[in-house]
DNA sequence: AACCTCACG
DNA sequence: ACGTACGTGAGGTTA
């Protein structure tokens, strides 16, 4: 493909509008010195250096709309009326791209009276006349009409690094349409965000529909009287006008009157000098970093000096000695999991004092134990379940830890989840320590650099980055009101969460042993039973192979597509059942496939050889809602509802004889969390009564008068109502999820409503919050960002106002947990009980125990639970006990 | 690496 | 008219 004649042409505004939305998260972090916000011309650069480095192209052009006024406003005067005008904080960065473009070496350009798509329609054209491969990049899908043999259009997704490249093979994948039927699609639906009408109650699926049979408006306008009579035919009949003006203004003007020709727009080399001047004015350090190791390759990107001495078991005393005030200290552990990765190396110091040592053993020496274990003595650190669980590895406790950039990061913006110190410090505008990845690589390749030097600056310089932004981060966290959460919740339960890892939980692999020989048996005899039924041999796990047997060879109904064929989930399969006994039994081979893969052999094999344990790792600083999740392996997935996969759970045993494993969970904690939150007086009375909750909300919604009244289907609809309540419901969604018409759902929503309307009023509040302040906030002021609150586009938006209303239902009960397993964790010490707490599953917890402990926990457990917090309602916490994980019961 | 499928709260 | 339930992790296949 590589030719030298290759043209990329970007639509400027198109794509500096997906970048100053792309960061629209960050539009008050990313402000230079003179004010100026930057957040656009940062995201933009971003792109232009991944579609340069993607597509080498020989010539550029970026194109701007000139202004309001164009030829299709004559037109149609109403064109793009309806658009909000561009915020300020976009527009007054759109100089400034030019600015930039202009040291890339790029032409940019724009034309009175026509958008930039005409500029780059006419250019595309005249390009591909003479011998130029073109690439497009927009991010208005309305360009896929250019699409030809030579010229691609790229339409950006997921912000702006990453593009679709529109073929004429993939606009037709995707819309089973010709290039140059978009504008035919375009007129008969019209285009809202541009304001052009098309023909009413006509959208894309059914334009699509008609166009596959009439090609063109034209075509349909021609046959319009083979149509039988419908509302559609009269809306056809009626819009006819609109559908052909608007198919004029969708239509990209290739002969535009454009003064540049191909030939100017070579691309020129990038002026360095203004580059640099550019980036200090934007402060862009992380840019000019790159650029300075452009210029000098071989150094490792980062743009000052640090120095670092080597400790040595003759300067410990003296170092440790001459610290005064908070004290940073980095382990690094390069493997994934660093409960049995090896030590690499670690740094410590302060104000620029940085001592690097690659002999781990040097931490155990007594001074040092001492230092860590001083709870006076303040520590810094990124990432502390980590680095307390590497101390820990070595017999070293570490205590006083004030503050861990990796927690505090995440409480400021859980949209920011990288683990990477670099990419984190980048984040927070810091740029003088470069990522992991950079220094390290990545995959096969990761290894410590052959430099040692490098690699003792590079973690000098991660705890000099430390060092440097905690004081501004914990202002940030002051400033949200946050710094309770972090020093009172979060920094006191990583160590919590540290000591559950550690613990671990003892597994019987004999019982697991004994499983997977059965379950192996049961899989083969149902593989063979399906072979026969499909009268041929193929791989049951391969969802394609599956779908030719099911829907082609067997002729099965299609019920449901993915994007690449046909479905064959459970949904789909249990709907084949009646018809089909292959259905059923592929759905079985499924189950047990499933729990013997995932559960059987995957536990097994990350059980510790030595202890016999499985030590999970959770992931501290990664959900949006404040929950944990459970990494390698997962254990808060593991079966519970169908009985064959629940026997995993006899595997999960306590560590010694005569002990027991005890679990307690909330009972509808976020039902609860909400009865608390919206005040609502029906749904915290039937709480405050201690009603069956989904047997109570059924009388409401069913308008019942006894709970005798309330049959087994009403209590499941009800049960699903209450769960879409807390999800952010739609009629849509409560239609499917319990098989009822869209109506039905909507009459059931409606009741509700009028039933507790306290709730309708916090889903309306939080909602219209979220669009204020562009977050929602939990019990304990944890935060998210909802960038796309106020999204033009539906889907995008209509999530962001589901999470609104669900986030801080999900995120308080996350917060109430927490807060339980802190008062847990210190009650346990208190009472001086061997009992160990070993896992959380969201709200629910699992302790290991002696028996003679048991009734203890009875008392206990539930009482620091239930106390965590003070609601408006009661808690409920239930619990039992059991030799096994799967026995435990009341 | 992306996709599908399915396990949990 | 739009096309969905909220939050996760892992194994297997396919590209």
């Amino acid at each position: 493909m590589a030719t030298d004649k290759h043209l990329l042409l970007i639509d400027g505004n198109s794509v500096a509008f997906r970048a100053f939305f792309a960061l629209h998260s960050q539009v008050n972090t990313f402000i230079n010195h003179d004010g100026l916000h930057t957040n656009a011309i940062y995201a933009f650069n971003t792109m232009l250096d991944v579609v340069l480095k993607e597509f080498k192209p020989t010539h550029v052009l970026v194109a701007f709309d000139a202004g309001k006024t164009t030829f299709r406003t004559k037109e149609f005067a109403e064109y793009k009326s309806q658009r909000a005008k561009t915020p300020s904080e976009l527009s007054e960065q759109l100089p400034y791209l030019r600015q930039l473009l202009t040291a890339y070496g790029i032409k940019s350009y724009e034309l009175a009276n026509y958008e930039a798509d005409d500029i780059i329609g006419t250019l595309a054209k005249e390009a591909s006349q003479a011998g130029f491969q073109v690439d497009i990049v927009t991010g208005d899908r309305d360009l896929t009409q250019l699409a030809t043999a030579e010229v691609t259009v790229n339409v950006t997704v997921k912000g702006v690094n990453q593009t679709e490249a529109y073929t004429p093979e993939h606009v037709m994948e995707k819309y089973g349409l010709q290039p140059k039927q978009i504008i035919d699609m375009k007129g008969l639906a019209g285009d809202t965000s541009d304001n052009y009408p098309g023909v009413r109650k006509v959208g894309e699926k059914t334009a699509i529909k008609l166009l596959k049979e009439y090609d063109s408006v034209e075509g349909v306008y021609e046959h319009l009287d083979d149509l039988k009579a419908s509302k559609m035919k009269e809306h056809l009949q009626e819009d006819r006008s609109n559908a052909f003006l608007s198919k004029k203004l969708a239509t990209i003007n290739t002969a535009a009157p454009i003064k540049v020709s191909v030939t100017e727009l070579k691309r020129q080399e990038r002026d360095l000098d203004k580059l640099i001047e550019f980036y200090k004015e934007m402060d862009f350090n992380s840019f000019l970093s790159k650029l300075d190791s452009a210029v000098a390759p071989t150094e490792v990107a980062a743009k000052t000096t640090i120095k670092f001495e080597q400790l040595t078991n003759e300067n410990i005393k003296q170092v440790l000695a001459k610290f005064s005030g908070p004290v940073v200290f980095y382990l690094e552990m390069l493997a994934s999991n660093y409960h049995t990765s090896d030590f690499a190396g670690f740094v410590i110091g302060q104000e620029d004092h940085w001592y690097f040592g690659r002999d781990i053993k040097l931490l155990q020496q007594p001074d040092f134990v001492a230092f860590f274990a001083d709870n006076q003595q303040a520590k810094l650190v990124f990432d502390l379940k980590r680095t307390f669980v590497g101390l820990n590895r070595l017999g070293i406790r570490l205590n006083g830890t004030t503050f861990d950039l990796l927690l505090a990061s995440y409480l400021l913006n859980t949209n920011d989840n990288s683990n990477d110190l670099g990419k984190i410090a980048q984040l927070h505008q810091y740029s003088d320590v470069a990522t992991d990845e950079e220094v390290y690589g990545k995959g096969s390749k990761k290894a410590l650099p052959e430099n040692e030097t490098e690699f003792a600056e590079h973690l000098a310089r991660k705890a000099r980055a430390i060092e440097q932004l905690q004081p501004k981060l914990s202002h940030e966290l002051e400033a949200n009101d946050q710094i309770g959460l972090f020093n009172e919740l979060e920094i006191p339960l990583a160590l919590v969460l540290a000591q559950m890892e550690i613990a671990g939980i003892k597994i019987d692999k004999d019982r697991l042993n004994d499983m997977r020989g059965s379950f192996k048996e049961r899989i083969q005899q149902i593989q063979e039973k399906i072979y026969a039924e499909a009268e041929e041999e193929f791989n049951i796990n391969s969802s394609k192979q599956l779908g030719a047997i099911l829907f082609e060879k067997m002729n099965l109904p299609v019920i449901k597509k993915t994007k690449t064929g046909y479905s064959t989930a459970v949904g789909v399969l249990e709907k084949l059942k009646g018809i089909a006994p292959i259905a059923s039994d592929v759905l079985d081979y499924r189950g047990l496939t499933k729990i013997q893969s995932t559960y059987i052999t995957g536990l097994l094999k990350v059980i510790h050889p030595e202890d016999g344990k499985i030590h999970t790792t959770y992931l501290q600083t990664l959900t949006q809602t404040g929950r944990l999740s459970s990494i390698d392996p997962n254990l808060q997935n593991i079966p519970v509802r169908d009985e064959d996969g629940r026997q995993i759970r006899q595997a999960f045993v306590p560590r010694e004889k005569g002990w027991q494993i005890f679990a307690a969970d909330y009972s509808q904690i976020e039902l609860r969390v909400l009865a608390h939150i919206s005040h609502d007086k029906n749904l915290q009375a039937a709480f405050k009564e201690g009603m069956d909750i989904h047997a109570s909300t059924a009388m409401r919604i069913f308008n019942l008068d006894s709970p005798a009244d309330v049959t087994p289907n009403m209590r499941r609809e009800a049960k699903a109502v209450n769960f879409g309540i807390v999800y952010g419901i739609s009629d849509y969604g409560l239609s499917q999820n319990i098989g009822i018409t869209r109506l039905q759902a909507k009459n059931y929503i409606d009741n509700y409503f009028r039933e507790y309307p306290n709730v309708q009023k916090y889903m309306t509040d939080i909602v219209q919050s979220a669009k204020d302040h562009g977050y929602v906030e939990t019990l304990f002021h944890r935060r998210r960002y909802l960038p796309d609150i106020n999204a033009k586009n539906f889907n995008l938006r209509s999530f962001a106002e589901r999470t609104a209303m669900n986030t801080p239902i999900q995120g308080s009960a996350a917060d109430i947990i927490k807060v339980a397993m802190l008062n847990m964790h210190k009650a346990l010490e208190e009472h001086k009980l061997k009992a160990t707490m070993l896992l959380q599953v969201h709200d629910e917890l699992i302790f290991e125990a002696p028996d003679d402990e048991i009734p203890v926990l009875r008392k206990l457990v539930p009482q620091v639970m239930d106390s965590a917090v003070d609601l408006e309602v009661p808690m409920k916490v239930g619990f039992g006990s059991g030799p096994t994980w799967y026995n435990v019961k009341d």
